[in-house]
DNA sequence: CGCTTATCTGGAACGAGTCAAGTAAACGTC
DNA sequence: GACGTTTACTTGACTCGTTCCAGATAAGCG
């Protein structure tokens, strides 16, 4: 069992699930969080589909799990984004929606026509913390969302 | 506030706004749109508060003009922003705000403690439109927004 | 095993924004 | 300056995503 301490994602998650529930029970715990269904769903859910909103992530759970509350969900998503196991972004015009890489400052780029949402390693240094003028703020992160066409969308 | 000696609020407004008040209306002619009271107001709003959002700019049309429906207001934001003569932003954690800054890319710092928003001009070149990998998206924009604390909530 | 914390049921409420149908106003034309 | 078409605005109900509000039940962990 190759038991990942830092919370990567793993591609190759043989006998789907089943490794992917050890690692996340084992981040809950590392977070110190209790190790629960809904909470295990929520994660696996989110590595096998990132990006999704929370009525995606509640699909995905209660087709593994069976039945659980939007509540329960909405708590979950809440408390992981809290405790540093997920992130959370908002893009302009969609829900809410959460990633299970953390940890890293990568930037998203995002599709007009279908919404569907990609990972952007941050480009090397300079763009990612360096305005012109700071005006006397205190900076400590620079969101940056590309916008445009995916492959598909493009014919 | 100009107060018009009739109750209406006529061509009589002359004083602080007059200026703007034209500015406004040409800018709608210009983009062929018909000029009327409430889209001159939202302009006018808009060039007096900066990065308002749609409740601050009805509060502030109604100060001015009396009564004006919610639904108005949202269709004037729409038809101006569709028009080009304002630019939407919706910065994650708060409703969509709008500026009327438009035609060149500039980004925006905003303060997670009390969430003034500084406009910011896109620093040179290189960082506005180069991910690292692109994977096939034909980009248009990059948004950036730089999170952080504006000088009088750091103390 | 018991204490603590999470989740459930189910509701109500929220802000932001939209839809729909009728009324009023702008602007080119006479 | 009045007319009429086109466009904008009003009114009011409604959707959507999300949060809150209990009390009751269930489950994790020491």
């Amino acid at each position: 069992m190759p038991t990942d301490e830092e919370g990567r994602p793993r591609p190759a998650a043989r006998r789907q699930g089943e490794t992917s529930r050890d690692d996340a029970a084992s981040r809950l715990r590392a977070a110190g969080l209790r190790v629960t269904a809904p909470r295990v769903g929520v994660l696996v859910a989110l590595e096998c589909e990132s990006h999704a909103d929370a009525d995606t992530v509640a699909r995905h759970v209660r087709s593994s799990l069976g039945a659980v509350s939007t509540q329960a969900v909405y708590d979950v998503l809440h408390a992981l984004t809290e405790a540093g196991l997920l992130r959370r972004i908002e893009p302009a015009g969609s829900a809410a929606r959460y990633e299970t890489r953390v940890g890293d400052n990568h930037h998203h780029m995002i599709c007009r026509s279908c919404g569907v949402i990609v990972d952007v390693d941050c480009s090397g240094e300079a763009p990612c913390l360096a305005p012109a003028h700071t005006h006397g703020f205190a900076l400590d992160e620079a969101e940056v969302t590309f916008w445009g066409l995916c492959p598909d969308c493009r014919q």
